[in-house]
DNA sequence: ATAAGAAGTTATCGAATGATTACAAGTGCA
DNA sequence: TGCACTTGTAATCATTCGATAACTTCTTAT
């Protein structure tokens, strides 16, 4: 409380340009999934990760850039989680291994609380007008269904179902649904309940992830 | 080409409010489901309804409020022609009534074509974080599930089954998947057929409506 | 006819936002 | 040391957009 304004040093500590990519990377990709591709602002991503917004704007290029790289980053992360839990055959407490149909779920699910990254992927796959980001869109779903179908050996029609109950639980969390669910609303729990059987906790938890300011 | 610059008369055909109202929300439902909330504009919505972009904010009061209104539309006009295939008992041409369910089903794929209705939903559906519309989402969603559950009778699992779908199917719309279906992309036409079996032809005429001008 | 109200527009404003420019401060190497 | 490079910021600009105000034109009831 002293009688001078102490001019405050606000300046980011130092750090290497490619680590602060990754923290402003981070960052978008919550600032995104929350607000959208459109209603994210540059600034806020910046104040997220701690830097002034030129530098967000700078390291990027664009505001299109910089969302097609969480984007990219996103289903990168996804598939790596996938091919993980594909490659992971080590057998369950009663010494049978899973299927890998219930192995890549049970991933997937686990990744219900980068809320983030997930909603990131769902603005994008309502942009199909968008001529750079539909595009995206579109190729990024693709390769997902290209994995399932030869990486992962799924038929035609599992892989339409777990792709459907996937974007069933993302709607769940681009909802918070879960606000519903804890707010005690019945109706929210019994669709919780037949939607995520077994992974409540896990939408649950998501809730507590903070939220970046406006 | 004349020389003189004729001063057109920019004025819009009179109408009755009410009228206009409704011309103007089939406009916002295109164009809200295009670019999203925040992405459209009062102007865009003005230029589809063939009116000045004040008209349209003093007549909803709020970009917000017609949003809202546009929402409730859309959900009201699902649950309208869900109502519509529950009550239609007319037996097809074998004799036989179908299940609800398959009802209900057919029903939805035959909206699959207004591409607006949907796709101005699946936005809403994705905005949970905001106060206003996240709130009014939630609260639609559960309508919908409250219907299936209670009106059409389904079970828990049916009705899990039946909205994984529904978002897959909306997810399709949204990507514009058809685009690379049309293409020819072998794996875009595997997902399609996977995904919508025996309504791509619905999807494929959603891609000829017209889009709203920018 | 004409006043009153309904339907719609033009003009404009303030705030927000992505982008650009110029500058400052830290870091490492000869 | 000093010089080049990297990391970062402050200041600012041009647009865009939702909203408001004031005005015009059409319709209709008396």
């Amino acid at each position: 409380m002293s009688s001078v304004t102490t001019t405050l040093h606000e300046t980011a500590t130092r750090m290497r340009a490619e680590d602060r990519r990754e923290l402003i990377l981070e960052a978008a990709t919550a600032v995104f999934g929350e607000r959208g591709y459109v209603g994210a602002t540059t600034d806020a991503v910046a104040r997220a990760a701690g830097v002034s917004q030129p530098y967000v704007v700078r390291m990027f290029g664009t505001k299109e850039a910089l969302f097609l790289e969480v984007l990219h980053r996103a289903i990168a992360r996804l598939m790596g989680t996938f091919r993980a839990a594909l490659a992971d055959t080590t057998p369950g407490p009663d010494g049978t291994v899973d299927h890998p149909a219930m192995r890549i779920g049970r991933a997937y699910a686990d990744m219900l609380s980068n809320r983030g990254l997930l909603l990131s992927m769902m603005h994008a796959f309502v942009l199909g007008a968008d001529p750079v980001i539909g595009k995206a869109a579109r190729t990024c779903f693709l390769d997902v269904y290209r994995f399932l179908r030869v990486e992962a050996g799924f038929s035609k029609e599992e892989a339409d179902v777990f792709l459907a109950h996937g974007m069933m639980m993302n709607t769940m969390v681009g909802l918070r649904m879960a606000d519903e669910y804890e707010d005690g609303n019945p109706c929210a729990i019994d669709l919780l309940e037949a939607a995520m059987p077994h992974k409540l906790d896990l939408l649950l938890n998501a809730n507590a992830e903070s939220a970046p300011a406006s």
